[in-house]
DNA sequence: CGCTGCCTTGACCACTTTCAATTCGCGTGG
DNA sequence: CCACGCGAATTGAAAGTGGTCAAGGCAGCG
């Protein structure tokens, strides 16, 4: 696992930063360490000793939990300058799930016990902190309404236009996933089965309203499928 | 709504408040009323204007989110001595849920903006909060899990052993659910509709496993339904 | 005593999953 | 450079779970 030493500029920018000095600054890095990390590679594991809390600079991570009988779902996507990792700070001894780069990225990486010195120096981080978590529940409580009453074609459509929104880059073609997603991610993003969501997937692409391609997907009409995703039916 | 001035002793034992003297107590109440709800009653409503937040001190509560169509679920239940309705904590200016009685209860409210002076006296607090809400993280990725993977079967047996742990009181017939249950409200729990919950338990009540009756849940046989819950299957 | 909810039960059928082949795309090594 | 091989995706057919529709029954309460 290759680490480099930091220079201050690359934390700067980010908003649970923002209001530290360079001397602050300096003395947030002075334990932390970037780590690269290849596609496939993992930050950490479900399991795993929770030694070490995360910022991700650069690039993409799926976090995925997997049950005793090895059943797998995608918890969620981290994005570039978002916190991840952070079960130490939340009480927990060991990391919940699995955190694995879907592209190269560079994540910052600190000791866990460098949380509490950290948030000293920097209040806003703990509010920041209790925000994040907030907003994550928030966005599991919204899964868990769609698992629970949406039909499968829904939850799809929704899964594709929550992927569009964090990592949507505008092409010719309409609207490029920026990242690998396989049909089995989104069964897994959605609680379907490979093969429905590959059903379901053909047939929208029959209709024009995305394309395909072997780990790829482009939305090439997000209005028609806002409208599966929530229209009042037929 | 009724409301009450309060008296430390009300809150010295619960477990947030432990580390303050009794000057801090009547300082964290000086702002904070006592309301008691009867069954049906709701301390919030969705969408309202998230302006105070909660210690349930007795009672039960139910919280649930309604989707724009009107499909209902379960978000969790509020048991004595936890905070609810923390919104403004994670930053939200609403209620993302509504929090309605089951049994008579009686609830401590605070305006919203005291929030920041309480952390300021008890920091221990904002500790708390951030733990209990990393907490129901977990609960909710737990809960993802199971409806994206997991048969309706087990999904009602799971829902029944967690109202046993929250609220299991042991009778000579089994562990009785002490709190009102309906069937529409566990279908409501794990994502299944009214007609195949009863169906299940229908069966289970025939084969022994638990008895039944117009809002009462006794489950007479726990290992059993830890089986189903558990089990690699047939 | 008659409501109003809550619960039960049967019949039917739609949607998803399961099972099973194939095909396709891409990186690898000969 | 081409053949190979593996993971990903597609597609058909069959099976089955759980939802929908429809009719009561039962209990507590005014």
């Amino acid at each position: 696992m290759p680490t480099t030493r930091l220079d201050r500029a690359v934390i700067r920018d980010l908003p649970m930063f923002r209001p530290l000095s360079p001397e602050d600054l300096d003395a947030v890095l002075a334990h932390a360490v970037a780590r690269r990390l290849a596609p496939g590679e993992t930050a950490f594991r479900q399991g795993d000793a929770a030694d070490a809390f995360f910022v991700l600079l650069h690039g993409r991570l799926k976090v995925t939990q997997t049950s005793a009988d090895g059943q797998q779902v995608v918890v969620r996507h981290v994005n570039p300058g978002e916190l991840f990792g952070i079960a130490r700070a939340v009480r927990r001894p060991d990391f919940p799930g699995t955190a694995e780069a879907l592209t190269d990225s560079v994540a910052i990486a600190w000791p866990a016990d460098a949380w509490d010195a950290l948030v000293a120096r920097c209040p806003g981080l703990a509010v920041d902190a209790l925000a994040t978590v907030g907003q994550r529940l928030q966005d599991a409580h919204t899964r868990i309404r769609e698992l629970a009453t949406e039909a499968v074609e829904r939850r799809v459509a929704h899964a594709l236009l929550r992927l569009v929104r964090q990592a949507g880059r505008k092409t010719d073609e309409g609207i490029l996933i920026d990242f690998p997603v396989s049909r089995q991610d989104i069964a897994e993003m959605t609680g379907a089965t490979l093969h429905t969501v590959s059903r379901l997937m053909a047939a929208w692409e029959a209709k024009g309203l995305i394309a395909g391609g072997r780990k790829r997907v482009t939305v090439r009409d997000p209005h028609a499928l806002f409208m599966l995703a929530e229209g009042e039916g037929r």
